[in-house]
DNA sequence: TTGACGACATACTCGGCAGTATGTAGGCTC
DNA sequence: GAGCCTACATACTGCCGAGTATGTCGTCAA
C-alpha cells in the first residue's frame, strides 16, 4: 500500500540477531579508531545493532501491552527515543511486530532443529526437541509471547489483507516447527515408540502444552539454572508422556 | 470511575445464561396476551433476552478482532444496531468484555464441576472432565477465545487498575476452574492412577493443551457429532497419556 | 569547507473510537 | 390523554495514536 520509497530492514534483519547484541556488549565505546579495518562494514554493524535494540524494545512493549494496545511511542519510550528512531527503521507498526514474530520463530525453530539433528531415536530426539523447545519459551518469554499473538492474529478471519500479507511468510515459519515435531514423532509412531494417534491433532495439542508457561512463568530474582530444569522436567514429563505407547 | 447514576447489568445477568437464549427460541412471537401471568416479569425476561444478544453480539466480536481491536460499533454492527443499544446495556467496552468472559468461565466451570461430581476412580473423573472441557471449547469457542485473551490480559504487569478490577472475580472463576483438575490430579497420584509430579506446574500445562483447539479448531459444514468426538478423543487421549503412571 | 547523507527529534495532520448528550417512538399506568 | 419510563437511535465531543513532514546535528568524502 504505503508507496514511500524509504527505508526496509535490509532484507534479513535477523542475521545479526543475537549475536549482534552479544558482540555489542563486550566492547566498551572506544574512540573512532576501533581495529575493525573497513569502516563501511563498521557502520553497517552499527546500523544492525541500532536496529536490534529497536526490535528488542518492541518486543518487550508488545510483551506488556499487546499488539494493539501498544503505540509506536510506547516502543521508543522504552528506549528513552522518541517515534522518529523507530520509523526512521520500520515502516509501520505492523511491519515492526511482524519482525519481532519473525526473530522469536526462527530462534525457537533454530534451536530445536538443530536438538533434531543430533541424531538418537525417536523418543530421544523428541525429548531433546521439548526441552529445548521449553527452555527458550522460558529464556526468550518477550519474544515469544509476541509470537503466539502473532499467530492468533493471523489465524483470525478478520485479519486485514495487509495483516495478511505482512505475516504469510511467518505462518510458514510456524508451520515448519510444526512440521519438526510431526515427523518425530511419526517416526516414533513406526518404531513402537510412541503410540498410534493422529499426529496432526496431537502435535496441535502437543504444542500449546509446551507454550503454557509463557503464560504463568515469571522470572524470579536468585533463580539458579537448576529451578528451571525442574520446571522443564516437569512440563516434558507431561508432553512426552501423552506420546509414549504403553 | 466514572459515576454515572445509569444502567448497571442487574448485578448478575449471566444468570439467565443459556436457558435465556434457549426459552427465548421456543415461542414465536405472539401478541400482547401471553400465557404469562406477571407483566412485570415478562418485562424482565425481555431485557434478560435483549442482554443476552448483546452479549452474543460481543463475543463473535472479540473473537473475530480481539478486545483492543474491536470497536463498540462492531458489536452493534453485528446486531444490525446502533451504539446507543449496547451502552444501553454497558457502561463501557471492559465492562461488556468482562461479562463475556465471565460467561464463558462460568459455563465451562459448571460443566466441568458436574463431570467431576459423577463419581467414579480419579481417572474416570479425569477421563470426564477433560471430555466435557474440551467439547465445551470445541462448541463454544467464540466465548472462550474471548476467556483464553481476557486471562492473558489480566496476567499482563501493563493492565490498567480498572482492569485488573473489573476483571478480578474472574481470575478467581478461572482459579477454581484450575484447582477442579488440580485436586483429581492430587487424589489420582494417591491412589497410583497418575505418576508423582508437580501438580502446580502440570495442570498449568495440561489445561493449555485443552485448550489448544480453541485456536486451530473450525466448525465445518455437515460436522457430525462423531467428527467432533474424533478430535475430542485425540486431545485427551495425549492429556491423560501426560499424566497416567506407567 | 562544503555538501551530502544517515540518524534521529520535533511538530503536525487526520481518522477512528470511547463515551456522552439528546431525541424519539412505543407501551404502560392512572 | 398525559405524563412516564424503557429501549433504543442519532449527533456530538474529545482524545489518542499512526503516520508524515520537516528540522537538526554529527560525520565522512572530496
Amino acid at each position: 500500500m504505503s508507496a514511500t520509497p524509504q527505508h526496509r530492514p535490509d532484507a534479513a534483519p535477523s542475521e545479526a540477531s543475537a549475536d549482534a547484541v552479544a558482540a555489542a556488549s563486550e566492547g566498551p565505546l572506544e574512540g573512532a579508531s576501533d581495529p575493525l579495518p573497513d569502516p563501511a562494514a563498521a557502520a553497517e554493524a552499527a546500523r544492525a545493532q541500532a536496529l536490534e535494540e529497536v526490535l528488542a524494545a518492541a518486543a518487550v512493549a508488545f510483551m506488556e501491552r499487546g499488539f494493539a494496545a501498544t503505540s509506536i511511542d510506547d516502543v521508543a519510550r522504552g528506549m528513552g527515543a522518541t517515534k522518529g528512531r523507530v520509523y526512521h527503521y520500520y515502516r509501520s507498526k505492523l511491519d515492526l511486530f511482524a519482525d519481532v514474530v519473525r526473530r522469536s520463530l526462527e530462534m525457537i525453530h533454530e534451536a530445536v532443529a538443530q536438538a533434531e539433528g543430533a541424531g538418537g531415536d525417536p523418543h530421544a530426539r523428541m525429548d531433546r526437541m521439548m526441552r529445548v523447545h521449553v527452555r527458550s519459551i522460558l529464556k526468550d518469554q518477550p519474544w515469544h509471547r509476541c509470537a503466539v499473538q502473532g499467530v492468533e492474529m493471523f489465524l483470525r478471519e478478520s485479519a486485514a489483507p495487509e495483516q495478511r500479507a505482512a505475516m504469510a511468510d511467518l505462518i510458514h515459519l510456524r508451520s515448519a516447527h510444526e512440521r519438526l515435531f510431526l515427523r518425530v514423532l511419526e517416526q516414533g509412531m513406526e518404531t513402537g515408540a510412541f503410540r498410534r494417534c493422529d499426529a496432526a491433532v496431537t502435535v496441535r495439542t502437543l504444542l500449546p502444552a509446551l507454550n503454557g508457561a509463557v503464560y504463568w512463568y515469571r522470572p524470579r530474582e536468585g533463580e539458579t539454572e537448576a529451578h528451571l530444569d525442574r520446571i522443564i522436567d516437569e512440563i516434558v514429563a507431561f508432553a512426552l508422556g501423552g506420546l509414549e505407547a504403553r
